[in-house]
DNA sequence: TTAGTTAGTTCCATAGCCAAACAAATGCGG
DNA sequence: CCGCATTTGTTTGGCTATGGAACTAACTAA
């Protein structure tokens, strides 16, 4: 059946066409190459149809012929596979003290990844919009040069971004009730593509949901193990944002009452008590935040020179996360939790108690068929899932217009 | 746009009608009288095409004429209403000691509400089985004695059903494993309509999201407060399930490792400080559960003449559910909690402070809008929503047949 | 060379939407 | 009482896009 996702809304033939665009896009995508035979044997569309289908969207350049099948009875099939060379999608994500901008063709294959250091947290997005303008316009102009087609960019941002992509707190970054996207569009005058804004754990969560390994889960929720702890929840195949755009905040789910206090007050937040500032409080308790990623390498060499001290407190912290994913797979019952962020170099120490804690306390026989993985997507998961942001309103049949 | 809501499946011209034709059926019910002129104006579909979908709705008895307007400028219009009559769905409910079914029309009309007493936990689902297909069989007589055809039929259970409509455990009533559905389809004898299981929770969640006062919020979340405590989640308009179906088990989440012992042999579970059975343990420890509804009256009653202790124990029981909705409406962020159950004839002594927990610690501005209300519907939320599941699917394009 | 097989196109029928013209039924102003 | 404006709902024709069937194309195998 089909169903408009939100509300009843009518259909008409460009629905049609423009779902249908969308089933042929999506098949290529993920079985390239394939002939027009294919695609109509595993859509159930006709022949014809299919043919007019691919027809248009070769014509605007989201698919290519390449060479036949041969070797075969019968006639050879021209193949095609999706036409990355005319497009790009951009995806920024900015951070304390960095900004990275990610651009990906169609497939996903990445263009470029740009780091900038960025002097942040200082008053407002003001500097960050400048900073974010400057470098999309070298993107955008790297883009032209290559004769791409830039469809659209998306920013994520570490807090919490509403629905109509206002930025309501970004505690790292200090702002409030910033129109991110509002700004950026006014700094770029008129860019032609749309600019979005959404939050990092929900775009990592599109980018797994895309791009990962569990490419093929309709239900995954995706964890930032970052300083704070944030989730990103798909389910049924789309990101779930909450009737605000605030969900996915699992960071101050209180574990236990008795526990450490909360950089927010309360005590035994997950956040306080399994996000890497758990650790880095007894290892490094002066590390600065742009240090970060030095003092979780310092941890990782202990924990492989199996320092007692790091060991235990790598297990402590596994048990608690294992705590807060049996919540959230009893909560929402997805295939697959995902940790990202800091948690990935961590994993080897973290998994496996956290595992044990979270099956030993969900109810479903089997854990509900819920594993806990890691993410294989690195630091850009955010970046790239905000460059799929992109991707998907083409996937969900808003193409290009024809060249 | 249209989205095919579970992968990309190919739309075609049935599908569109279909879409339409559900646009309009819900237009009509929620904006009943009004005219094929209002369809017109307030879907955007153009006015032949309503026209053409209302004869297709009437010739399906989904539809009615009444009577015309009169005394206005213009021709007058001819009004159209839901036409309950020819149609039926049933839902049925299980519990420990009785079964539940009613029957209601396409507005949601209670047509009846049987309640059996029923001598449950003994061994397996088999005499259940006999019970519901007994009550069944005489509620689709007496439907069919008023000249209505069955659309459907959903049980809702208290346990865990995976998607497939499997009753994995129930642990009330002692069954595991159990094909509810094939049983029951088996022991009607090819019924003619679609028999379907599902979790008690979940259905409550679609009886409010269709006929409670909060029916036009697209994301809600239901709380049953039986002595366990599960929750239906509908997120972005739909009931949103999880990978197997497991999705809203919330009573064992951890509130506490230091709380009293539940029984699932965890500390602190949600069900163990915040579960109506909190409040039972002080009150009346020795009550059998048929005895539930005659003890919860007992503590109203305490409660109404200002018993110290149970006061206590109510405000104790109301901070621990809050702090687990707070949980909630973090991570999914809904519009409204809804508590069910047990819950409601205690709410006036457990919202506030519930309500306090929870916004002490919903991180985002405003509670991120997320507000916690009774439910209204009753005890028989469940047995409303199963029912409401099968006028769902006719909402969503899958028509009777024409007559 | 011929038969068999698979790929993709062309042609036509059909479904169902929209726009516009039209018919129907009313109130209102002169 | 009569035209006129107003609103409703139907009819007609045009358009888009799907599906089915026939057809062309290009190859292998014997």
């Amino acid at each position: 059946m089909i169903t408009s996702h939100n509300g009843p809304q009518p259909a008409d033939f460009t629905d049609v066409r423009a779902t249908n665009l969308a089933v042929v896009l999506r098949f290529v995508r993920e079985n390239a190459p394939c002939s027009r035979a294919d695609i109509a044997a595993s859509t159930g569309l006709n022949k014809a149809t299919v043919s007019s289908l691919v027809a248009d969207l070769i014509d605007r350049r989201l698919l290519r012929e390449t060479g036949l099948t041969e070797h075969r009875v019968g006639r050879p099939a021209t193949m095609l596979v999706l036409d990355g060379s005319p497009y790009a999608a951009i995806g920024i994500e900015v951070n304390v003290d960095y900004i990275t901008a990610v651009a990906v063709d169609l497939k996903g294959e990445e263009l470029l990844n740009w780091r900038r250091s960025f002097p942040g947290g200082t008053s407002g997005p003001g500097q960050a919009v400048v900073a974010m303008a400057a470098l999309a316009r070298r993107v955008v102009s790297r883009m032209t040069k290559e004769a791409r087609q830039v469809l659209g960019l998306t920013v994520a941002v570490p807090g919490l971004v509403d629905v109509d992509g206002i930025v309501r707190v970004a505690p790292n970054l200090g702002w409030r009730d910033a129109d991110l996207a509002g700004d950026l569009t006014k700094a770029l005058r008129d860019p032609g593509f749309p600019v979005l804004v959404d939050n990092d754990a929900n775009l990592a969560a599109l980018a797994e949901h895309r791009f990962g390994p569990h490419r093929n889960a309709a239900n995954l929720v995706y964890v930032t193990g970052e300083v704070g702890v944030g989730a990103g929840i798909v389910l049924d195949g789309r990101l779930r944002r909450g009737g605000q755009g605030y969900s996915g905040e699992i960071g101050h789910l209180e574990l236990d009452p008795a526990g450490p206090v909360c950089r927010c007050g309360r005590r035994g937040c997950l956040e306080a008590v399994a996000g890497v500032g758990a650790i880095l409080a007894h290892t490094a308790p002066d590390a600065s935040p742009s240090d970060l990623e030095l003092e979780i390498d310092e941890v990782v060499r202990r924990a492989r020179n199996e320092d007692r001290e790091v060991l235990g407190l790598l297990e402590n912290l596994g048990r608690h996360l294992g705590r807060g994913m049996a919540a959230v797979a009893n909560l929402l019952n997805p295939e697959v939790v995902i940790l990202g962020g800091y948690y990935v170099p961590l994993a080897p120490w973290l998994v496996g108690c956290a595992e044990e804690e979270m099956y030993g306390r969900v109810l479903a026989p089997g854990g509900g068929g819920c594993r806990l993985e890691v993410s294989t997507l690195g630091y850009g998961a955010a970046a790239l899932g905000a460059a799929a942001r992109v991707l998907d309103s083409v996937d969900s049949g808003r193409l290009p217009a024809q060249r």
